[in-house]
Parts: C-alpha cells; sequence; structure tokens
DNA sequence: TCGTAGACTTGCAGGT
DNA sequence: CGCGTGCAAGTCTACG
C-alpha cells in the first residue's frame, strides 16, 4: 500500500497540515513502533515542522538543524492528521501534539512501521536512505541509467523493481502494473531486457507513478492520506488484484503466480 | 586460486 | 487465506 505514490501524497498532505507546527507533546503508546522512544519524547517537544520530504517510501521531517524524524510506513503504517483531537484505538501507536492545536496520529495495524529520530546528520547520511537506489520520478533517471542498473543484476525483472536498493519506491502493486504497462513479462531477466524494452519500462514507472500520485494513490484495504482519504487509483490498476478477470487490451484472463513469496500479476498475452 | 564484496534467497515480524 | 514492507541470516557467484 504505501508505495511512492500513496508515501507523495501523505508528504504533500503533511505539508499541508503540519508544516510550521510546534510539537507540543509526544505520546508513545506502543514504544516498539519508535526507537529509542524515551529521547524521541523528550527531544520532539518544542521542535517546529521545517520541511516534509519522501526518501523513496520514507517520510522525513525535519525537526531542527541536523534533526530530522523518518517515518517507515511498513505495510499499514498512517499518519493521519485532525484539526481537533484524534481518536485512538488499539492501534494507534504515536500521538504529537501541536502548539497551534491539531493532532497528529501514527496508526499501524500490523505494526511493520517504524519512527526514528535522527540528530546530528544530514537525510543523506540516514542508514536507510544511504541503501536507497535513485527516485524514478527524479529528472536525471534516463534510460541509459536505468540500463546500466539492469545489466548489473540477472534477477526476474519484478524483483529488481522491488529491490529499494536499485531502484527507491516501486513497491508490490506498481511492479506489476509497470511491467504490464511496459509489456514486458515479470520473469524476464533484468539484464536480458533490449533496449527498446529498457525504454518503455522507464516510460511505464514515470507514467504509472505519475498518474498514481495524480489520483492520490492505491486503497483498497488500508491505505488512507493524512486527512484520512482513500487514493483512487484502484479504479486504474489493469492487473493488480485481478486474477481471472479479462486483460483490458486483449481480454486474455489475468493470470497471479508468486516471484519472490510475493503476488506477481500479468497478461500472458500482451506482456512479453 | 583464494578471499571477499556483492548478489541473491528465504523467512519472519503483527493483526485480522 | 493472503498480505501493501524491510530486514537478518544464510548461500551463492563474480571479480580483483
Amino acid at each position: 500500500m504505501p508505495e511512492l505514490p500513496e508515501v507523495e501524497t501523505i508528504v504533500k498532505g503533511l505539508r499541508g497540515k503540519v508544516l510550521g507546527r510546534i510539537i507540543k507533546e509526544v505520546q508513545v503508546l506502543e514504544p516498539k513502533m519508535v526507537i529509542n522512544s524515551d529521547p524521541f519524547r523528550n527531544k520532539l517537544k518544542d521542535r517546529a515542522i521545517r520541511r516534509v520530504e519522501r526518501q523513496g517510501k520514507a517520510i522525513i521531517m525535519q525537526t531542527g538543524q541536523k534533526a530530522y524524524l523518518m517515518v517507515n510506513l511498513g505495510m499499514t503504517g498512517r499518519l493521519i492528521f485532525y484539526p481537533d483531537t484524534a481518536p485512538v484505538d488499539k492501534h494507534t501507536h504515536v500521538l504529537f501534539s501541536f502548539s497551534q492545536g491539531g493532532q497528529l496520529i501514527y496508526h499501524d495495524q500490523r505494526q511493520f512501521g517504524r519512527l526514528q529520530l535522527y540528530e546530528g546528520i544530514e537525510p543523506e547520511q540516514i542508514p536507510f536512505v544511504m541503501g536507497l537506489g535513485p527516485d524514478p520520478l527524479d529528472a536525471g533517471f534516463t534510460w541509459q541509467r536505468l540500463a546500466h542498473l539492469l545489466s548489473k543484476s540477472r534477477r526476474a525483472i519484478k524483483d529488481f523493481l522491488l529491490d529499494q536498493k536499485r531502484i527507491a519506491g516501486i513497491g508490490n502493486i506498481y511492479a506489476s502494473e509497470i511491467l504490464f504497462h511496459a509489456g514486458i513479462k515479470p520473469l524476464r531477466s533484468a539484464n536480458q531486457l533490449r533496449m527498446e524494452e529498457i525504454k518503455r519500462l522507464r516510460q511505464a514507472m514515470q507514467g504509472v507513478l505519475r498518474a498514481a500520485i495524480e489520483h492520490r494513490g492505491t486503497s483498497f484495504s488500508d491505505y488512507l492520506d493524512v486527512e484520512g482519504k482513500e487514493g483512487n487509483y484502484k479504479h486504474f490498476l489493469k492487473v493488480y488484484l485481478r486474477e481471472g478477470e479479462a486483460c483490458s487490451h486483449c481480454t486474455t484472463r489475468i493470470v497471479r503466480t508468486k516471484l519472490a513469496n510475493r503476488s506477481t500479476y500479468y497478461c500472458p498475452t500482451c506482456q512479453k
């Protein structure tokens, strides 16, 4: 759920809701969701949210000179802002209250997400960020750059797309969608794609991700944006969750297989 | 040829 | 039952 488009939507939403607000109090209701939760609470108190950025699927909020709060949403993490008092249930793990009013909650049913405060370093020096590959929406992400990355891997292209060290931000939904739009079978070896296919792949990455951002991400189960609203890209999914349905292009039934223990959807006719 | 860095694989974390 | 993520731990492989 929270892949690049969902995280980008959340980041934009946070900028509108909490940028410039001062944290009055941090309540950590589930300590294991926060790395070093005691200093986390104390050091964030009275700090302003200065900037909100995305690095791959991570959210990074600047809270001071060389002070950054990183939020990884995992599978079911949500950041939701309430102008008044936030509702708290058993999956609400962190609660930020602001001096200007309003509360931001971190809510995570499956608890795969994490929050961590980094001090004394810049965002590029955060270990998670250092391990990330290039962002597919960056201007510098040319097909030549993609070709170079692909040439170093013999893995299935679907696995390659999921590897955050190679390209940052693509997850299981968009990997399948991108490969459908590029007309490439998920099991093809990364280093055996032809130049035309690499160009189509890059086009598909940017096209699918941009369209998904435009529609505020994909909601089918847990994902909600900062205002608690669903994303609408689910209406545009061509293969994901569509096993057995007719391909919109050729009417062949969409197939589901497992790659690296993850469901992978594709059209056996349109994707070569 | 060997040692090692990097590539790759698998399973697990929690809840419903 | 399946499951959007990321990591650790283990094995494999390519290269200097």
